[in-house]
DNA sequence: ACTTTTAAGGTACTTTAGTCTCTAATATTA
DNA sequence: TAATATTAGAGACTAAAGTACCTTAAAAGT
């Protein structure tokens, strides 16, 4: 959206026109850019010059908008999580809480072997490493689509009668973007494809749901 | 020439002698002296000169020694899990993974409780937090104390004929880990007490590895 | 139209991780 | 004891994050 709207007409200094941007118009044009670099350069070796000048505007102006290289880096990355969430339509809703976490699997193994987000795991292993763990847990964890998305599904199962949360831990929203990070980032072949997929969700995370699922709603598997 | 390096001996401590460190004693002086700086410092405000100073020493020798400062301050931290699972005795070997878990859990209660790592959770949220998501996977992650501990309790209970590792997936042995890492950090009250972390074990791994053992073990519970 | 306020542009500065290189003390070997 | 090899000490240097401050364009208000 708002995508490229205006070109920069002349791109050396001999501009006639300037045509200052500001606001919202100018914040795209930076995450944009951002987002363009973190497709081809990892983390540590982008600087904010970089941005700055490829935004073709000024390391005072990202740090008048964002605290720090790492917020706006994960701010261009949410632009992008939340277009994809539009792709996806919106939050699943099968009317079964492991019928939501398989459809939001399928998303996440489509996701990984479409063209596009092919280099995915690569990225987050390679561009993104360099995120603090403060930076992570502050403004990813628990924040993120994904742990966003089981917290809906709980959510709504709630409604439904489906779960008792009584004794649900808040950790337990969490669990799937934990499992996944810890298996792209420790996994030495990065083969994350939908057997291993299905494994972490049917072996590793539905043993720890169900438990909370109400007896009438156990019988699945 | 003509420079004024020796007055340096009499600058810091009236030291006459200069017994110039090297070697292992050197490297246990300056791991002491950067376990000391963490113990009161947040990792991003403690520098390499500081700890150079602290240990009389020089940044030089640090990255003659180590490659970065995540690397020292996790060396340093090593050296203190190490020291504790010394006064831990060795790995439990209760004869059951569940008693060997508890056992473990027990440990990590006692620790939390104990006086001199009573803010060990604060230290890890707000002394490491600077830690990057590479340094902590690559450097951590299935390399720290406690996963490793896990591993062997896996072992061991293969050994026993306890457990069926046929279908075990990698992740499940940093799974108590990356569970109390996200407690650790995600949890607003830092109340991680004993009915807590019992709550971890028993509503959130137990349910996960349950599944691996064999059928006549599993009746416990 | 004119003034005021807001936000962008630009540049220099500070701090710290990490590198480089030279000198000096100590260990090793002859 | 003397030559040689190691490794510590010292300090200058580079690069990049983040800050400070001032100038300039363009809104918004009068």
């Amino acid at each position: 959206m708002a995508n490229t709207s205006h070109n920069q007409q002349s791109a050396s200094k001999a501009s006639t026109t300037q045509h200052r941007r500001r606001g919202k118009e100018l914040e795209a044009d930076i995450l944009a850019s951002t987002l363009n670099l973190i497709e081809q350069t990892k983390y540590e070796e982008i600087t904010m010059d970089m941005i700055a000048k490829r935004a073709h505007t000024n390391k005072s102006v990202l740090y008048r908008r964002w605290d720090s290289k790492a917020d706006i880096v994960l701010a261009a990355l949410r632009t992008q999580t939340t277009d994809l969430a539009m792709k996806m339509r919106q939050t699943p809703n099968t009317g079964s809480l492991e019928g939501d976490l398989r459809t939001l699997f399928d998303w996440i193994c489509t996701l990984l072997t479409s063209m596009h987000y092919a280099n995915i795991i690569g990225l987050m292993r390679e561009r993104l490493g360099g995120i603090s763990m403060r930076d992570y847990f502050d403004k990813f964890a628990r924040k993120n689509f994904l742990s966003q998305m089981v917290r809906t599904f709980f959510e709504h199962a709630s409604e439904r009668g489906e779960v008792d949360l009584t004794h649900f831990d808040e950790v337990l929203y969490d669990l799937p973007a934990l499992v996944l990070m810890d298996a792209f980032y420790a996994t030495d072949d990065t083969t994350i494809d939908r057997p291993r997929l299905d494994h972490i969700l049917s072996d590793i995370l539905m043993p720890v749901y169900r438990p909370f699922l109400k007896a009438e709603d156990r019988e699945a598997r």
